[in-house]
DNA sequence: TGATGATGTGGGCAGTGTCCACATGCATGA
DNA sequence: TCATGCATGTGGACACTGCCCACATCATCA
């Protein structure tokens, strides 16, 4: 616990979790990479050794976000196995919880202040392996004549905008007024169960578009 | 053309028209108020006589957005009156363009930098209208029975988010690299068509879950 | 053991946002 | 007509930033 030591052990990775503790105070315009190595306690030019500039900083937080999304898609998928309707929303309740929790994360991640192109492939990789998950939840509903026929990646990309579009509505607080209207004081369960409800909502126009059989929302 | 007035004539809104083109060219991070002062020829400390701080610079250029956007939106309301499917459309197609065309404009307005609720009137309203827009022609489709019927905000917001969602795609960049490569040498108006042929497709699941007949797409 | 390379240090530079006191000149009222 | 007040523009200053430099420390391994 010698916390005089000259080298800090594993500078990286504190640099990126303090970065992002950063984020979610301050977000991303409130970033300085001399503060986040004043609170570790650190030269101001420590992190120079382990990112080029601030923007791989930034990507690499970026990068951690998107690990975490893809570990829980992967889980999500074999959860709800058989319920391709299930995995799709399933997929987007966790993408827009987590636009709900870290609003400026998630604006870090899809805000356009990362190329994807220009970074490192693990980043780029990170991304796209989201975006494959989708396809092939796609496939798998095609096949169980659950969802509407044509080309997966179309229908991949247009449920990707979906989720984006609900999940920057949220994280950009253009839904949480509601949202927060009756959750104002309520547990993160708690509104974590009228998130859900919300987006159940906000997500139907466009599942029963996806579906196969007709419409099943009759109550006009 | 006398340039050596002292006082500057209409500083302000130039402020805002340079402020846009550095938004354009080098995106939300590379933007500096020292530099678009020097760029218009006025001290450094000029642009504090019309704007609080660079936060109040940056929403005075997302307000010019939103006034554009609210702009067309009441033109396309009356252009398309009766055909409710194409007044939605078309509003879809004229925020994605506008992704399209100004991404950087796009990020700012919508990416998280800009607070309504923290700032001036103006912009607030100017988002609100947009919003509210779409609300009555979702009602007006209902009352034609040509969307489904229910609680038109929550079909109107569900709306945005699709359109919202679309948006964030093509300016981010992950809709573009398909849409680029087939018009990466194609006219502004060659693009457009392209643009507009994958937004039909990427709409056309949403867009067939809002509309109150069944589906039209059975090609498969 | 002694060299080497990865990692951390402080100094320095140009650039930034924002505060301050001061300069300028247009409008307005005596 | 002219003095005056107020909106507008000016330069200086400060703390802060990202990033470059040369130098310090230390673990590793021949």
């Amino acid at each position: 616990m010698e916390q005089a030591n000259y080298h800090h052990g594993n500078l990286r990775s504190s640099l990126v979790s303090t970065g992002i503790e950063f984020l979610n105070q301050k977000g991303v315009a409130g970033i300085s990479l001399r503060e986040i190595a004043r609170t570790i306690g650190v030269g101001h030019n420590a992190p120079y050794r382990h990112f080029r500039n601030k923007q791989q900083l930034l990507e690499a937080m970026a990068e951690d976000g998107f690990r975490r999304l893809k570990a829980r898609y992967t889980r999500l998928e074999l959860e709800f196995a058989n319920d391709p309707e299930g995995q799709i929303f399933e997929s987007a309740m966790h993408v827009i919880s987590m636009a709900a929790d870290q609003p400026n994360l998630f604006q870090l991640m899809f805000g356009g202040h990362i190329q994807p192109q220009d970074c490192g492939g693990n980043l780029k990789l990170a991304a796209d392996d989201a975006m494959q998950s989708l396809v092939s939840i796609i496939q798998n509903g095609q096949r169980l004549k659950v969802f509407i026929g044509g080309d997966p990646m179309t229908l991949a990309l247009s449920t990707m905008s979906m989720i984006q579009g609900l999940a920057i509505m949220v994280s950009s607080g253009k839904l949480k007024v509601q949202f927060q209207t009756q959750a104002k004081d309520a547990s993160w369960a708690g509104r974590q169960t009228l998130l859900r409800a919300m987006v159940l909502q906000l997500f139907e126009v466009f599942l029963s578009g996806l579906k196969e059989n007709t419409k099943t929302h009759l109550k006009e």
